[in-house]
DNA sequence: CCTGAAAAAACCTTAGG
DNA sequence: CCTAAGGTTTTTTCAGG
């Protein structure tokens, strides 16, 4: 897709917080017929523009609502350490994100666990067990004042 | 709902995977009928475990493929200070996460903008608008290691 | 809680303007 | 990009075990 105009910006912007929403129902709120909003759906799901569609779930209700972000420096700067611990942190589960970030750690954790102690658990024998961290910071959330679920578009 | 079963959990980590997925083939993965599946997945919304259905956009494609993790302070600790902050940061569209945070820093925010311009141009006008902030240290994410876009269940 | 069937709705394609 | 039509699939309900 060359560009998107202003109604494939909308309706982005509604499949984001309703993926639920009928091909009526996007033509409607974009003023335009069902038949030509199917097709800039598809194409938008077609060019990557949308990568998935996913249910919400609340951590709350599933009992992983502690969350924490785990910064933590490897052992050493060479790229074979580095790699290692990539393919190693996707399988952790309780591993939600994990980014290769600035400064003065080399990666950060988005944790989510059911509580301190397991967060404890974690940390000791999970993270423990990768031989290739040399050292961890913990940052706890104790509230979550905004979570978009997505892009401001 | 009392308790979630293994079924449960199979529907929510299928629908978390792939929100399009039918009665029908979740019927088929879980190993039962399409009625009950979609009783349960009725009520697994009703209650609340599905929070919503969202289209998964690429920030890449959008411009938004710059993302900052930016820590900050409040210029003092009294709660009027906190709500005011909350209630402005709401309303920034770059900020996309915000959470109170344990540690050196009272809030952490995570910052979608278009490139390293845009995020200058973010901390200073738009950061910087806003007074009941103290000060900020940002950590630039590299690469994305791993977003499973969701709670492993 | 399950099966199975049937009505209602939505999807998707096609054709024509 | 629009309307319209029709087959296909899915959703949703409901009787019954």
């Amino acid at each position: 897709m060359e560009h998107l105009d202003s109604k494939d910006m909308q309706l982005l912007r509604l499949l984001q917080n309703d993926a639920k929403l009928t091909v009526k129902e996007l033509a409607k709120e974009v003023n335009l017929s069902p038949s030509p909003v199917f097709e800039r759906v598809k194409r938008l799901e077609q060019e990557g523009y949308i990568k998935k569609y996913a249910a919400i779930l609340d951590a709350e209700k599933l009992n992983l609502g502690f969350t924490v972000y785990c910064q933590l420096k490897l052992k050493s700067n060479d790229s074979y350490l580095a790699v290692e611990f990539e393919r190693e942190i996707l399988e952790i589960e309780e591993v939600a994100e994990c980014y290769s970030i600035s400064g003065d750690f080399d990666f950060l954790l988005k944790v989510h666990v059911r509580d301190m102690k397991q967060y404890q658990n974690f940390v000791f024998n999970i993270l423990g067990a990768v031989p290739s961290i040399g050292s961890t910071h913990s940052t706890f959330v104790m509230a979550q004042v905004k979570n978009t679920h997505g892009l401001m578009i």
